[in-house]
DNA sequence: CTGAAAGCGCTAACAC
DNA sequence: GTGTTAGCGCTTTCAG
């Protein structure tokens, strides 16, 4: 590949004006600047970039570490930044984690770092961030994505609320009649929170929860795919009869199941059990009834991600910020009357 | 950051000793060994990948253009891959793109150039491939992964082939007395040979087949999301009745909508109508009836590509392989009687 | 505009 | 084992 030298060589100019040219210096006489311009073009130079990131400019990457085969669908949130970042001269390096493993995490953390990225975007607890903070000095820039707001993180957050979408769901089912909701999550110390959240929503709406109200994947999902760990679940747990008449789901692969298992034993959904599901995949729409769901906001997403990342690449001075963006509820047939039916007193919309 | 000039500041042993025991080199003192070792761990030393391949040597890093929002999953295969990667000490820069727009594929590969990568992998038909050629040529090893095989392409291929799994399901269908199929896909040219292949089972095993027997989503697919766009092409290609007994579906995401529309109309499945899908998502089996599909075999595709991408890493003077992977037809319900139950007659088992 | 020189971190060759 | 030297491609500085 070409390089400055031979450009030089073939024009003839100074190593310095081929460089300063080519990167559009002001204060050089057009004819070289043409001279510049076809020979690089002539011999297909491109600058390295290993070797301005060597010298201390940025090396006009990032690293990522994203959650990409989930159920979540989170992988459209990543490809729209990188497709963004591709658009400012960047370029993504991704990795993925099921940022449960300190370890893991740091081990990539070490791989982006020799290799001088410029900044990190990574989806992960506020908890795990505390303990990379060693591991996360040497990035010029680090966004993060977190379930949990933290205060004493000092990086550049970006919190996906759930709980507003929690609370929404909750009041209303119980403003449409509903008095016994259970949750459906495999109950480990992560989803515990969004567990408690929706208990004592249940509570606040004046419904009744108590230990029977979570329908645990945990036991299941060790042993078999995630629709399969789902059936098992919902066979377990209402062995001796239907005692719920809503069930909220943590992912709309459970919520499918939750429809599948009730048809077959001829619980009719909506009027018997409602059912919502999270994450509003582009299959709901075809479930049968339609699957009420959670939405998680992507568009949104990717705007203030990209936002926070882009501007602190520009200028790594800034103060550490942090913004919201909240997942909401997405009414469909499942999930009982309409929202709109419920106008008369309804306090979230 | 630490660099080997500090350690041996610190240990007061020689650049090149330091360096030359961080590579473990042998014929150093075990003293000094320790010295470099303890020091290196104290300053927090790492490599510097950057200066290693601005000296000629590997960057360890692999760029890969793939496919990671489509619906048929494949973001599974290049995750796969990318663990395999991290496992051998290397990074990836994904990207991605509908591989069809030239430059966007040769500005990507020259991002990649720029950083130096060791190697691509990309997703892509051979006639893009040979467009890209001279793009191709900066990269120690190229992988490319195609629909259809192609005897001009110089660089090590993996035939990610869909027409034996054609074969088989036109086979199974004409087997269980369907006498007349329709194909569901944006008739463009990407898919052309699909079609094709699919009318000329058809005609090979006596089933029916004229232009009736292509549902096109072209027309739809511009102006809605993909599952609407399927409805809207069904209510189009159906208005004057249901003219066939078995429909195959270039993806799970049509098949469903073909469900959903087939049993709005009280048409039964698999009686009536057989519905066959692609892609074999895990949602299938939710489906009612279990939806039958064409599985794309990802275990065997990331064992083949990981093999072919790090032997190539390894010796860059192999002489370009070439390789194939079939997608399989999966049986379930929606296909009609199981694949056991034609037994006598079977002959692609 | 030119030309020389230093440095980013690491590797490789060679004389001691 | 040590120490020196040169070089990968680019940027920056500084004297002409």
């Amino acid at each position: 590949m070409a390089t400055i030298l031979d450009i030089s060589r073939e024009t003839g100019l100074a190593r310095t004006t081929v460089a300063e040219v080519l990167r559009g210096k002001a204060g050089y006489s057009q004819t070289s600047r043409e001279k510049v311009e076809s020979a690089a073009r002539r011999l297909g130079y491109r600058p390295n970039f290993l070797s301005k990131a060597l010298r201390g400019g940025k090396s006009m990457s990032i690293g990522t570490i994203w959650p990409m085969r989930g159920i979540t669908g989170d992988v459209d949130v990543s490809m729209k930044v990188m497709e963004q970042a591709r658009r400012m001269g960047y370029i993504i390096f991704q990795d993925e984690e099921d940022h449960h493993d300190v370890s893991l995490m740091r081990r990539i953390l070490n791989g982006y770092a020799d290799r001088r990225v410029d900044a990190v975007l990574l989806w992960c607890s506020c908890e795990m961030l505390l303990n990379l903070s060693d591991d996360l000095k040497p990035f010029r820039g680090v966004v993060a994505v977190t379930p949990d707001p933290a205060n004493a993180v000092r990086y550049d957050m970006v919190v996906h609320d759930r709980y507003q979408a929690i609370e929404e769901t909750v009041e209303y089912l119980a403003r449409t009649g509903r008095r016994r909701a259970a949750i459906v999550l495999p109950d480990d110390p992560s989803q515990r929170s969004k567990i408690n959240y929706f208990l004592r929503c249940c509570e606040a709406n004046g419904m009744e929860s108590d230990e029977r109200s979570v329908v645990d994947l945990r036991p299941f999902k060790s042993i078999s795919p995630f629709v399969e760990s789902c059936q098992l679940a919902y066979e377990s747990h209402f062995k001796d009869g239907i005692d719920i008449d809503a069930l909220f789901c943590g992912a709309d692969h459970s919520a499918m199941a939750a429809l599948r298992f009730f048809h077959d034993r001829q619980i009719r959904v909506p009027e018997d059990v409602a059912i919502i599901g999270w994450n509003n995949i582009e299959l709901s729409t075809l479930c049968r009834p339609p699957l009420a769901s959670i939405d998680r906001a992507h568009n949104q997403l990717v705007e203030t991600i990209s936002q926070m990342l882009f501007s602190r690449l520009e200028n790594p001075d800034l103060p550490p910020r942090r913004q919201t963006v909240h997942m909401k509820f997405a009414w469909r047939e499942s999930a009982g009357v309409s929202v709109e039916d419920t106008t008369n007193n309804c306090t979230f919309l």
